[in-house]
DNA sequence: ACAGCCGGTGTTATCGCTAACATCCGAAGT
DNA sequence: ACTTCGGATGTTAGCGATAACACCGGCTGT
């Protein structure tokens, strides 16, 4: 009550400055104003500066919601994403934001907590309704990417981590490359095979990461160990590592990601097998902390920063020139070699 | 050139339809349609169904950006939050999108390299471009707390992680409580002091987890044996590690975050020290993966959900009745224990 | 020297919505 | 029976920008 609200008070009187008010201080038209704003040619030197000038002065900012009216696009970018605080989506996140501001776009995030066709569309669809200029959907399972048919033409879209297959424009990384150097690393220090445990089987990086693997081994002439299905959580790891360990055959491992190969150790480590002396293990993501595990463990990393560049550039290119180009970038990851992978004895 | 482009064509042709489509084919006036769009009570049940069928046949959505540009603000929320993938942040953002989503908010996040005074207060900008109805900001340190101090009144705003001194609105999770605890829970295990490897002296979680810690020792009258200063990874635990593991006295660590306790964990490991029998290791966060280092970590389990949603009531409220309250919330964290902690021999 | 053009600028219409006021009508009060 | 009232609805006027066009003057080409 009796608090001081002088400035709140002073705000609600006076309002923004518009941009007439800018026009009138620089003695031109509203119109004027615009252009100078919008870099458009044909406006004298000195005209320019004389508005520059009296923004500056007013302290004047372009009303967004305005000009988002009149041309019927914002200046946002609507992201639809997994709730997860899994290390590869979290990451590739924040790639994107910072690459779009970078550009000049906001970035307005639909959180999904299920990757299923209806929680997607809605999510889509309240990007709709904010008039986004394009829209980035991480969609890295079946379901998710069959939701994408809805969307209607004339929306710029980019998929990431979608179904590689995919003819619209989708940014990748190559998940069959790192898992084939992952195990092929494995192969070279001498392993007569390599086993995996897998991610979730619905999505698109475990099956890819399932296919370099086998393709690796088919191509050394090694036999195919069954597979061994997990999800992405250390818990499915340490279960997967407690059967894995009791197979004295198994001398190398390659986990779908590094949270798995992270409960693999803690699983060999309580059996007694030493890494890498007993069994060798090779991760996936290269998280920050990977390095440190005990022992550090050798992983693929991949360049989310890279994926998302790639990404605003087809979006940006679509929201450019209308068409829906049938774009696909693929990024390399790249192996890390640390203390995880000896020969085996 | 060829490409079959009947649909976007067709987009282009015919525009979305606007209130006064939906007004012409219920037979009433725009205006109706706004009342019933935004539950005004003055309109006649049956007007309100007709309209509704209208709405739904059209495949009407109401634009934002109109809406926006008439009543000065639109559904957004501006989110001003580092750039980085610590688990901690990751969590607390995700959690207040998806409570924001619920709530009918859209949320724009802008990222920030640094937690400079300058660049808070450039993403700030960028959201009040926006005409945001309202902006959180994840301040954990005090530079960026300071920059808070320039944004006007007027803009309700609220502050996560801040200085628990701060007199605007606040939500933080009670470091000091749960730092008492975990350095509490190793004296009561037997310990004659606790060692603690802090976070960046500069963040505010770190100094409450410092002082937590510090009034434990001194309320159980145990000796307070210095300071080891780090940062949040998991290099800097390790290190940090390192010298403690040579030092035969050090018989319980509380490390200010998983990450540098898993740390801890590596470089006693490399010394020879077993955990928990020869040294006791405490962390903080629960990020899911600490079950399954080598020992299972107890540690701190912060609820970012909860977090989230006070922040979202907080910042609700001031939208709603304009002025800024003086409210502060603080969450508790819960000591989760695991088998990083034994006896001392 | 005169039509034609083009660079620089202003005027007007418009985007799709909400706020404010105007209007109509039937029920209630005296 | 005649105001009075208030619920249901329509009409009008913006919000602050861009787009489209109109206009004015000087430079060019022949």
């Amino acid at each position: 009550m009796s608090r001081d609200e002088g400035a709140a008070v002073e705000n609600k009187t006076s309002r923004d400055p518009a941009m007439t008010d800018v026009a009138r201080l620089a003695g031109v038209s509203h119109q004027t104003v615009s252009r100078v704003l919008n870099d458009h040619p044909n406006v004298r030197e000195q005209t320019r500066l004389r508005v520059r000038a009296a923004i500056a002065e007013l302290g004047y900012r372009p009303n967004k919601a305005a000009r988002a009216l009149v041309t019927g696009r914002s200046q946002l970018i609507g992201v639809v994403a997994q709730n997860s605080t899994l290390y590869g989506p979290a990451s590739l996140l924040a790639a994107f934001e910072e690459a779009a501001a970078g550009a000049g776009f906001a970035v307005s995030v639909g959180r999904v907590k299920e990757l299923d066709h209806a929680s997607i569309n809605r999510a889509v669809e309240r990007h709709r309704d904010e008039r986004v200029a394009g829209i980035v959907v991480i969609a890295p399972t079946a379901s998710a990417n069959d939701a994408l048919a809805d969307i209607p033409a004339g929306v710029p879209v980019v998929t990431i981590d979608g179904d590689p297959a995919r003819p619209t424009p989708l940014v990748t990384v190559d998940q069959q490359a790192g898992a084939y150097a992952a195990t092929k690393h494995l192969l070279d220090a001498g392993h007569r095979t390599v086993w995996h445990v897998s991610g979730p089987p619905n999505w698109f990086d475990s099956s890819g990461r399932v296919e370099g693997w086998r393709k690796a081994l088919e191509d050394a002439g090694a036999e195919v160990p069954p597979l061994v299905p997990a999800d992405w959580s250390a818990r499915a790891g340490y279960q997967a590592g407690q059967m894995l360990a009791r197979m004295p055959e198994v001398t190398a491992v390659f986990a779908a990601n590094d949270h798995l190969a992270l409960g693999i150790l803690r699983a060999m480590h309580e059996r007694g097998r030493r890494v890498p002396e007993d069994v060798s293990v090779v991760g996936f993501d290269d998280v920050p902390e990977a390095e440190f595990f005990i022992p550090p463990l050798t992983t693929v990393r991949q360049d989310f920063a890279a994926v998302a560049r790639e990404a605003l550039d087809l979006l940006l290119a679509q929201v450019a020139d209308g068409g829906a180009a049938d774009t696909r970038r693929t990024i390399a990851p790249a192996l890390i070699s640390r203390g995880s992978v000896a020969p085996p004895k």
